[in-house]
DNA sequence: GGCAAAATTTTCCGATCGGAAAAAGTGGAC
DNA sequence: GTCCACTTTTTCCGATCGGAAAATTTTGCC
């Protein structure tokens, strides 16, 4: 009678399955049933219910637990999603970067040879403002993380009041909204920048318009 | 009495909104309610209340109609939850990290308040080895970057040799294999790791093409 | 207009969700 | 060992889900 599409599991397993999931995400955040169901608005009995596969929640809530273990709803439901080479490792040893420099910065891939990862992350160091030539904001898709290692850095945002950072500080934003870095006062600085989105999209972009 | 956290609407909305939702995608399919209880295997006055609003239907079923509508839990979901949205930007101050202290490690998110970005970075301080009690190595989905802000890591990986990082060097890879930090030598160190939640473009593109 | 067929909503009720509180582990300290 | 604090599980029960079928609305056609 019931005739559903091939490869879908019964109800009992599916929720098996997904409370394995979600019980293994709390304890990689390191929480407790009472910490996630405080984030979450749920119940502690509740949560532990689900984990075990007891329980089946309402979408409305298990997107409410999905917030509060801070996990995207889609990445439970998608079994699958490795397109970086499973097990893979690479290391990013000081005096073995790949260096790049443009006009503005100096920038250091740290993995040169690693194509489709799912983040490209990259130390610069940059100039103060007045020695840089910008005729325009940079823009690109994805999302990008700047993380300050060593001195301070004004970043400038499309429509936004400059952003100072100090050392040990990180901006997070979405990297369509035209973004430019500066060192702050006369020193230089160093910073950590990861983006995602290989940077194969960003190039493409930025060699369109030259 | 409901302490939830700001930016969270009242499930009765959430409800409506994912009901029009629904409705809308089931009419730009030309699909009768029938026709879709018939290809989740639901009951068609279940499908009628979700769609108005009425019902939350259980993460299981919810799966099953968005099955027999032929779109992607993902994208049902992708819309209307509290994304990271287009254009945004956020900043981590000093002092202003939510810590997260495990039998382990210590670690502070940045960007406690922005859940589902692509991203999750986090500054973490690491103790040697030998205070530390381990039963297994970490491993979940998505990829991993790690960079020594100070001091010298030692980064345990599954089936590989230890590797010994220095301050500013970094090492990326795949989450899905066991892995386990420790400071190396008798001092503290001080770690920023940047997590990927798994599932990426590639697959929302292949569903995407038919 | 009336009529029939199809689509949708409402009703009813057993099954299950989901929370509060009690009970049962789980260490750690002494 | 006992005690204590913390985490997890179990219990209980009101609230809600979810399906079958009846009632209602809508659509098409004469």
């Amino acid at each position: 009678m019931d005739q559903l599409a091939p490869g879908v599991m019964a109800p009992a397993d599916r929720r098996a399955r997904m409370g394995e999931r979600l019980r293994q995400i709390r304890h990689e955040r390191g929480l407790t049933l009472a910490e996630v169901a405080q984030r979450s608005g749920l119940a502690v009995s509740t949560v532990s219910k689900v984990e075990r596969g007891l329980m089946a929640l309402t979408y409305d809530r298990f997107s409410q637990l999905a917030d509060g273990l801070g996990v995207d709803v889609a990445a439970l439901f998608s079994e699958h999603g490795e397109r970086f080479r499973p097990g893979e490792v690479a290391v990013a040893r000081l005096g073995e970067f790949r260096l790049h420099e443009t006009d503005n910065y100096a920038y250091e891939m740290l993995f040169p040879d690693l194509w489709s990862k799912a983040m490209t992350p990259m130390l610069g160091t940059l100039r103060p403002l007045e020695t840089m030539r910008f005729d325009r904001f940079v823009k690109h898709a994805g999302e990008e993380f700047l993380f300050v290692v060593d001195g301070r850095v004004t970043v400038h945002l499309e429509d936004k009041s400059p952003v100072v950072l100090d050392r040990g500080e990180s901006i997070y934003f979405d990297s369509g909204r035209g973004h430019l870095y500066a060192a702050a006062g006369t020193d230089g600085a160093r910073i950590l920048v990861v983006c995602t989105r290989g940077f194969g999209d960003a190039a493409k972009e930025e060699a369109a318009r030259y």
